[in-house]
DNA sequence: AAAAACAATATTGTATACAATCTTATAGAA
DNA sequence: TTCTATAAGATTGTATACAATATTGTTTTT
């Protein structure tokens, strides 16, 4: 019915429609309009985004690599829902990364890095202002990403993608709110350690950064399946 | 009935088109039957598999999402070819992840996890024998693999295979042959090691391992780029 | 009434057809 | 000759059509 209004939402930004289906797609997941455990009939987002089913499966693969989704053969693909002890081991295996990350960026951070960084930092802080949570989330990724490309391993760079986007799925799942509000400010102590060549205290805020991811999640939460409909209302 | 049972239990190895299609691609990419840089045109491809460029997409994307080959938007898909730097960076990061799994698995390891090991270690050095390293290096892979598994993070193995994957790109770039006959007594060692739950001495195995293939390597090689035609030879 | 078997439907898997883009060869002008 | 413009061909991107499989609902049997 609305096809034609979703599809001229889809084409505000439309480079590429394939790209652009995926991240509407992660974008939907994150914000829990498509909540865990939704299968993801084809044919019907096919139909929300204005796209051949090709480009929706397209997505769905990618997702499904990213673990985002999981795709079960013949049945199709579900939003991804890590019970605890996977979101647990996750988010050890993140802390792993960065922890690699920072030793490597500590001190060695050029000023462009640095003033990459403050900028990703304040355009999370405009998201957090304005409520939206789930430009914050993306931002916030996008920083510890970038914080990766400075450091100077590519291959860092790939497996914190994922971890991340996994990250922010369990967030979705468990988080309760409150917890992220001092992120912003986490960010920027981090990032003035790391400047200033304070090894150790770079990596006890990164910790304590991640600490929070963990203790600002209940992990007992029991989260509902939704359906596709509540993509139509975004 | 019995038939689905079956099929489904033999689905772990192989044998859906979409997967033969992907595994017979990077087969042929580790064993230089195509060489780093080679163009792959799709519809080529389409025909040495006998499958549809659908299919050949699929596995495509799926090696890109893996690193193992490179997409560029509107050109196609090329085998990928690291250089010394991001080899070294990859190398860098399986040795993150590895030393993390020996950390979690030593002294841990279940009697059914250590049998299972060992099968590995025997098939490996059965391909071996044989002289098919193509195979062996696949084999040598899936014991680290089966390793994280048994080591109990779940997000370790599946960022691991990534990197097993590309370290395996890595050899057949720039690995001289000889410096990995070791292996099997390296693999060994290791898991006796890691069931006696001798910390550091798994550790420096592991390490040791690992420096194998970095000195295995020359990375002043240059790898001419072969064509799709070597393909129908295998 | 409950369970099993079967038919009807819906959904995913794969192949083909069409559109958009890039590459290469050719022709013309400086 | 060399460079540019352009047109023809080849290749990738996307949509549609068809096949295989799973799901659901009905009927039949016990």
């Amino acid at each position: 019915m609305s096809k034609e209004a979703s599809k001229s939402d889809a084409s505000i930004r439309a480079s590429s429609p394939n790209l652009d289906v995926y991240r509407q797609l992660f974008d939907s997941i994150l914000e829990q309009r498509l909540a865990p455990n939704t299968k993801l009939n084809e044919q019907d987002l096919a139909q929300v985004f204005g796209v051949s089913r090709t480009l929706v499966r397209q997505a769905l693969q990618r997702l499904g690599a990213e673990q985002v989704v999981v795709m079960h053969k013949n049945r199709g693909a579900f939003v991804a829902a890590p019970d605890a002890v996977l979101a647990q081991q996750i988010l050890d295996a993140r802390e792993l990364i960065e922890m690699a990350v920072i030793n490597l960026a500590c001190g060695k951070l050029s000023l462009q890095s640095v003033n990459n960084l403050q900028m990703m930092i304040e355009l999370e802080q405009e998201a957090l202002d304005q409520g939206d949570t789930g430009t914050a989330l993306r931002r916030s990724g996008e920083f510890h990403l970038r914080l990766a490309e400075a450091a100077g391993n590519q291959s860092y760079v790939h497996i914190l993608r994922g971890l991340i986007s996994q990250t922010s799925l369990i967030i979705a799942m468990y988080g309760q709110g409150g917890g992220n509000n001092c992120a912003r400010d986490e960010h920027f102590e981090l990032l003035q350690a790391l400047q200033n060549g304070q090894h150790e205290k770079s990596q006890n805020l990164m910790l304590h950064h991640l600490g929070h991811v963990r203790t600002g999640c209940d992990f007992k939460r029991r989260v509902n399946s939704g359906s596709l409909a509540n993509l139509l209302a975004g």
